[in-house]
DNA sequence: TGTACATCAGTGAACGCGCGTTCACTGATGTAC
DNA sequence: TGTACATCAGTGAACGCGCGTTCACTGATGTAC
């Protein structure tokens, strides 16, 4: 079905947002092993000598799909933030826009936790570590709300409730990708989220 | 140094041992990628083509490694069990000992989320799917214990407050990880156990 | 609007490399007498 | 205790494969006049 050549010439433009848009696809649905030249080019209907005419190589794809990765989160956060007046309210959209996103694809924890991504690349390993950094810091910003507007218990360190609300989230992602789908992901959120919400919350949440 | 070439000839069930100790730790230190035939040889002083005489393949060796994963997460269970004889502060030991056996290789999640491990291998995801399984169940028995002991809230799910347990690790460790060791885990561990033992605990915990 | 030329996206053959695996071999270890 | 032989752990050369990358090429698209 799927165009095995190229269909028509398009700008390099056109064709560097394809090819990261892809990348980011393969390794969320397949994982980055399976994220070769060859994969990205049929994706997006190349031969894989057609990639070097838009990314210089692997690593710049890579590169790219941080990138998309990193608007992804960002974007992720903006919605949350912008989807009740209620700051415990935003903090659990955080959660299940989370779990959402984890079940496109397992693009997060795969990036992470691949060693030969980061072996002989600090910067990389350095890039990654700002994206997660700059994600956990805008749950802490959403739980800082919280505090000033007396809503979250001020004897908490923000970090810390965010990576709790993390952990709501973790585990539950963890378990549905090791059962293919099977395990109730948004019914163990559903009964977690409760009890973190009265640990961190201030008086009768 | 390191042996390059076998120092002595050693029977077969002794080579396994070592073989899938070695794979182990490559696994652990370097991740699933470094986890190359040549690479176990080197480690265990031998040339690659002898591993043969104690493997039939890499699958084999794969499967040894899930074994000693297993065996691992079994002790580290059952020496949290006997710690104490308080069901809080049996909890409160598997997290400790699990942030420890995560600083000593993020061997878990590299098996959990490497695709390739799996695709084309259902009984391999089985296999990982039953260790974790096995592992979880451990952790709700105990917050069973409490319950029956009636130190844990009767009307909480083992199995939720059993990953809940786990979601205070599991963000420390990905953030330790990706700092390369710099993020304080044990700390955060301190400041969020608490919070997670008063939404678990029954009364006055 | 029409022609001539430069640009550049896409092609296909070829490369070097590391990988898992095989195979005929060597020679030390263990056993039978 | 000593010799003869079978067993089997370890070796090194060779293989086929998929990978990332290169390069000379083709031909469509865009621009200058």
């Amino acid at each position: 079905m799927g165009a095995q050549v190229a269909e028509e010439k398009l700008s390099t433009g056109v064709r560097r947002e394809q090819i990261a848009q892809a990348a980011l696809e393969i390794v969320a649905a397949d994982g980055l092993t399976a994220l070769s030249i060859a994969a990205v080019a049929g994706r997006v209907g190349l031969v894989p000598s057609g990639i070097y005419r838009h990314y210089r190589g692997k690593d710049e794809i890579l590169a790219a799909v941080l990138d998309l990765l990193e608007r992804r989160l960002r974007s992720l956060l903006a919605e949350a933030r912008a989807s009740s007046p209620d700051v415990l309210e935003r903090l659990r959209d955080v959660v299940r826009r989370h779990v959402r996103f984890v079940r496109e694809g397992r693009t997060l924890p795969r990036i992470i936790f691949e060693e030969d991504l980061h072996r002989d690349h600090p910067e990389r390993r350095e890039r990654v570590r700002g994206i997660l950094s700059g994600y956990l810091a805008g749950v802490a910003a959403i739980v800082r709300d919280g505090q000033a507007a007396g809503r979250i218990r001020g004897d908490l360190e923000p970090e810390t409730a965010a990576l709790l609300v993390l952990g709501v989230v973790m585990p539950a992602a963890m378990l549905w990708h090791v059962s293919e789908g099977e395990f109730d992901a948004e019914g163990h959120v559903d009964r977690a989220w409760p009890l973190i919400r009265d640990a961190i919350a201030k008086g009768g949440g």
